[in-house]
DNA sequence: GCGTTCCGGTCCACTCAGTGGACCACAGCC
DNA sequence: GGCTGTGGTCCACTGAGTGGACCGGAACGC
């Protein structure tokens, strides 16, 4: 459904938010010209607030073109509720790393996905397809879908009603199906993910809530699935996430009122 | 020193900068006053480019006021060259923290200040001063040192005729003495501290080198000074390190010339 | 050699987005 | 009541931002 205001194309912020995040994850130096093409706006535009995110440390210039400046990584970091969250959650992180030794997730949910917020793992780690600052969708990873069955009724029926894509042979995408799931999810306090995001791992995930039962974030861990059996693990991993919220709880920390 | 251009207070982006970068790492809700406040600038101007920026998601508003917003986080996350360090670093700093079980730091070289860009740690954690996207000088820093010691003389020199703060009774503010110190850091390939920038802390760290021995990044274990005997474990930072930096050869990831 | 097509970067007259002082409504407080 | 703080809005003026046109160079094909 399209904004009601059609956010304002001529503003300066907004052509200097469209530069930054045509920004993508893979590409390490991207040209002046690459960055008109993304955006649409005009070469002399784009050059003259490149050269300001430049000063502003937010983009830096190399041989190769622009990328994301350390700037940004700082500003990033300072963002509050995600750092505190990050803090208190990783000694529970390390226990769940301790006890399996394969990837260990941290992710918080954002509109109709997963962003990832922190990820430890060793050196023999399975080949997840997972970032940090990477999204991915709520409907077929343990992360998503423990997050999903303590969301609020209107987005579980936008993901539900939403197109359902079949990432695997073994992705979930009958509604029905799913709904079933994440009631299971809240009885349990663990979600499972088996080769639906990707094949060859498997997951499972608890969310972290807040006094009001609204999930904060959830704590997955992702090992291949030949040899991670992830029922095995239900205790460690509702233990880590009801750990990070009791200490959060502590601290006083509701969740804030959805941004936007 | 004063900026040769003054850095153009009247364009938007600037201004735009001036706001996001006043809000500090303690504050969790900034009102539209304090913002005029701290930034200076008027306050319909302040409310008009927070407003633009919430929109953007770079800002939140809460009933508090204004916080940094997710979307800043996840733009961070995508600053290219920091996250696969962090990638790679990731199990190396695991291997430390399980030999030790004390703080593990990442840092990158920024200015004249040490940047943590990650830290992991388990529950009974030292009460370090470090925060994720926070900075520490580098003359009285274990990470800084190990940094300082492989940095251009320009920086070294820099720093040594800068004012060396005495943080604690321990801090090291003698010129001559750090540049000692750095000389043995060379040759040991540690760096160590002693409660040189909050009493209680001792720290050991080790420089990640790419191929021109240009410092990429510094990895350090940090544990009360009371328990923690930094040079037992000299070996064990050197090798996660090193084993970092072959990784990172590997990918052909050299450091890209200092932005600004 | 020459033409073509890409690139990053610069110029500068026009104009509309951004400005900011003045203003409003409200909540505490004395 | 008056005073002082807050968040938020209004709107006539103007200079910051715009962007089409333009470099100079590099890499191609012929």
């Amino acid at each position: 459904m399209p904004d009601t205001r059609p956010d304002d194309d001529r503003s300066v912020l907004s052509r200097t938010m469209r530069i930054l995040q045509s920004f993508r994850a893979e590409d390490r130096g991207v040209g002046l010209s690459e960055l008109t093409r993304r955006t649409g706006l005009p070469k002399a535009t784009v050059h003259r607030i490149a050269q300001d995110l430049v000063a502003a440390r937010m983009l830096a210039a190399t041989e190769r073109g622009y990328r994301l400046g350390r700037g940004l990584f700082e500003l990033g970091m300072l963002a509050a509720p995600e750092r505190s969250l990050i803090e208190v959650a990783i000694p529970f992180m390390q226990d769940l790393f301790l006890r399996t030794h394969e990837t260990v997730h941290l992710g918080i949910l954002e509109g109709t996905e997963v962003v990832y917020i922190s990820k430890i793992g060793g050196h023999r780690q399975a080949p997840t397809p997972t970032r940090l600052g990477g999204r991915m969708p709520l409907y077929c990873t343990a992360i998503g879908k423990a997050l999903l069955a303590h969301a609020p009724q209107q987005i579980v029926d936008e993901v539900l009603s939403g197109p359902l894509d079949r990432r695997t042979p073994r992705t979930v995408v009958a509604p029905g199906l799913l709904r079933g799931q994440l009631e299971q999810v809240v009885e349990l306090g663990v979600a499972y993910e088996y080769e639906e995001s990707m094949p060859g791992i498997a997951c499972i995930a608890a969310a972290v809530l807040d006094a009001n039962d609204r999930p904060l974030a959830a704590i997955s861990v992702a090992g291949p699935s030949t040899r991670f059996r992830p029922d095995k693990h239900s205790t460690s991993v509702r233990a880590a996430a009801a750990g990070t919220a009791s200490i959060l709880a502590r601290r006083r920390l509701t969740a804030l009122p959805d941004e936007n």
